[in-house]
RNA sequence: GCCCUCGUAGCUCAGUCGGAUAGAGCAACGGACUUCUAAUCCGCAGGUCGCAGGUUCGAUUCCUGCCGAGGGCGCCA
């Protein structure tokens, strides 16, 4: 917590003769620790326990804050803190609008590039991904003041939309919409590249309308409009469903650049960063090398004359430079791209395009992969998991775990707390480990209510929902109650909530949601614990109960705002 | 061939800005239900932190090499 760590700095700068890092981490021996010591004992040739004992004489009387200290080990400091310290901090942290998570010092425009889907192809578990996963960040960066902008980069332009588009022709206009209203994007994707890979004569026209497409013919430009609304209309629905916050305000897909890629040429030229090379035009960027340990080079203008995929990432960096002046950029995009980003941010920053201090991150994520640790695929074998089939079995699964343990519940109840808990454990496996590492998906392991899945947490906070609903206790009446502090499990939970602040900036800090994930589920831990040991409505008096109330309002508040900031709703009963 | 990421308990995962005895959950075993929702809790057991060196008072954490898994390496996006 900072305030101790405010306490000791100067008790630590004066045995230093400087400024010096106390060190203060959580501690399994102590409600902290202060690790500094060692460091410093070592800088100024004395014995460790000897500088920590200086410490201490210099920080004088701490006792409004801490109950005991003690040198432990090698040298170090061991904090308890006072229960009416922590009391205080507890009543300070209900009344504040974030739950105690303190505001960005440096608030300022962060574009979020996430999802990402291409037109006319099936949304799979990559785009789940790096959905769920924006997405979290976005709301996290929101709830500290950063202004985002949600950017949907998808895929609607571009060679593969001659052979979409004489697809669409070839089944008709009518036939064709139906066919993609219905979300069977991959079928109509699939037709396309049989034809376009088996008819010579497809294939001419495929290419024909491209060059159509690309030079704004008027009818051609219609038909693809008309691919993009009923692939969007999908999306919509997936992301409806997925309870996501992105709708069409956010889509910026790659044609929306086409303006912007001659331009950025010119520029590049200017800069004196363009080269030919075998007919493209090109940027070398030091530092990246190709299989024949040849510097490799972005390739801005392919030998046809066309852009590519780089251009257009370079058009989007100075657009949101320049256009929505963002002062940092997040790309929630899987680990391939790794190298292609590296690459873009590396030309941008040649060409002077970033200003100084602004950061450009590829939030990069793993694979989901199924229980036989190979990419996942679906039920029936072989093809690729479609996403809203994905969800719907989500939700059907939790319906049945619902009826079953809850079997009183209304059936318009079960469907909606079956969606919110079906959802959100779809969600949270995705969000609750390192998301560098690859994921195995497993339906069992993600909505059992033991261990650390939503449906855990979503139970904890519906029981303290129940206590106050069978009580008949407004929750916010029980809101000035400063909590008393008398057993281990309420002195736990009362400490652990307090912690929710450096939770969401750890999570923030590292573009890491299983950060928070993780600090819900310790959360959902010691409340449980806290539940079965110290009864509440049954609590030996008034002002027992009331305290023990304040602190389950406390942790219902945080349970129920921390999933949020994970985009995960918390029913109020199950 | 070069580059990037990952390797922690039987399984699934945390932890690592260098700190004390490496933590959870599942599974296994033993307990606790006339419940504030047992969809839970309490206990027990389980590990040469891939291997080998190096730096350090101290390394699972940093560095180097190796092994294993995945990914990337010029005109698809």
């Amino acid at each position: 917590m900072g305030s101790v760590y405010a306490s000791l700095a100067p008790a630590f700068a004066a045995v230093a003769g400087g400024a010096c890092d106390p060190v203060v981490r959580p501690s399994d021996r102590a409600d902290g620790q202060a690790n500094g010591a060692l460091a410093l004992a070592k800088k100024l040739g004395l014995q460790p326990r000897e500088v920590a004992r200086q410490v201490l004489d210099a920080a004088g009387d701490v006792s409004d804050m801490l109950a005991s200290t003690e040198i432990a080990g090698p040298g170090f400091i061991n904090l308890v803190f006072s229960n009416a310290f922590i009391a205080e901090q507890l009543s300070q942290a209900t009344h504040n609008p974030r739950l105690g998570v303190r505001a960005s010092s440096d608030p300022h425009t962060v574009v979020v590039d996430y999802s990402a889907p291409n037109v006319a192809k099936e949304m799979h578990v990559g785009h789940l991904r790096s959905s769920v996963i924006g997405d979290a960040l976005v709301r996290a960066l929101m709830f500290v003041g950063h202004t985002v902008v949600r950017e949907n980069h998808i895929g609607d332009w571009g060679t593969p939309f001659g052979m979409l588009i004489e697809h669409l022709i070839d089944m008709g206009e009518d036939n064709a919409a139906d066919e993609l209203g219905v979300g069977d994007l991959d079928g109509f994707y699939k037709a396309a590249r049989r034809k376009f890979e088996e008819s010579d004569e497809f294939k001419g026209r495929a290419r024909a309308r491209v060059v159509m497409l690309q030079g704004g013919d008027e009818d051609t430009l219609r038909l693809w409009r008309t691919l993009v609304s009923e692939s969007t209309r999908y999306f919509n629905k997936v992301y409806r469903q997925l309870d996501v916050l992105l709708t069409d305000d956010d889509l910026m897909g790659e044609s929306a650049y086409n303006p912007m890629l001659a331009p950025v040429v010119e520029r590049l030229r200017e800069a004196k960063l363009l080269e030919e090379s075998d007919g493209a035009e090109v940027v070398f960027v030091d530092g990246f090398t190709n299989r024949d340990n040849d510097p490799l080079p972005l390739i801005i203008r392919k030998g046809d004359g066309g852009y590519n995929y780089a251009t257009s990432d370079l058009a989007c960096v100075i657009d949101r430079v320049e256009r929505i002046g963002a002062r940092s950029l997040l790309y929630v995009v899987g680990a391939p791209q790794a190298q292609h980003l590296q690459m873009v941010e590396a030309v941008a920053r040649k060409a002077g395009w970033l200003p100084e201090g602004f950061i450009m991150n590829h939030v990069s994520f793993g694979s989901v992969l199924g229980s036989d640790r190979k990419m996942l695929k679906s039920r029936s074998g072989g093809e690729t998991v479609k996403l809203n089939a994905l969800l719907d079995e989500a939700v059907e699964r939790a319906e049945v775990s619902v009826a079953e343990k809850n079997p009183d519940m209304s059936a318009a109840d079960r469907t909606a707390v079956a969606t919110m808990v079906g959802i959100g454990a779809v969600k949270y496996s995705d969000l609750s480990s390192d998301r560098v590492k690859d994921y195995i998906f497993d339906w069992e392991r993600m909505l059992s209510f033991e261990g650390n899945t939503a449906p855990y947490l979503q139970y904890a906070h519906a029981r303290i929902c129940s206590i106050f609903r069978r009580a008949g206790i407004d929750r916010a009446s029980i809101r000035d109650v400063v909590p008393t502090l008398v057993e281990a499990q309420e002195r736990d939970l009362a400490l652990r909530i307090l912690r929710f602040d450096s939770a969401v900036w750890e999570m923030i800090d590292t573009l890491g949601p299983h950060k928070l994930c993780t600090y819900l589920f310790d959360l959902a831990t010691d409340f449980t614990s806290f539940y079965e040991h110290c009864p509440v409505l049954k609590a030996d008096n008034d002002a027992m109960r009331d305290s023990r109330l304040a602190l389950c309002d406390a942790t219902a508040r945080i349970m129920s705002e921390g999933l949020l900031l994970l985009g995960i709703r918390a029913p109020e009963q199950m």
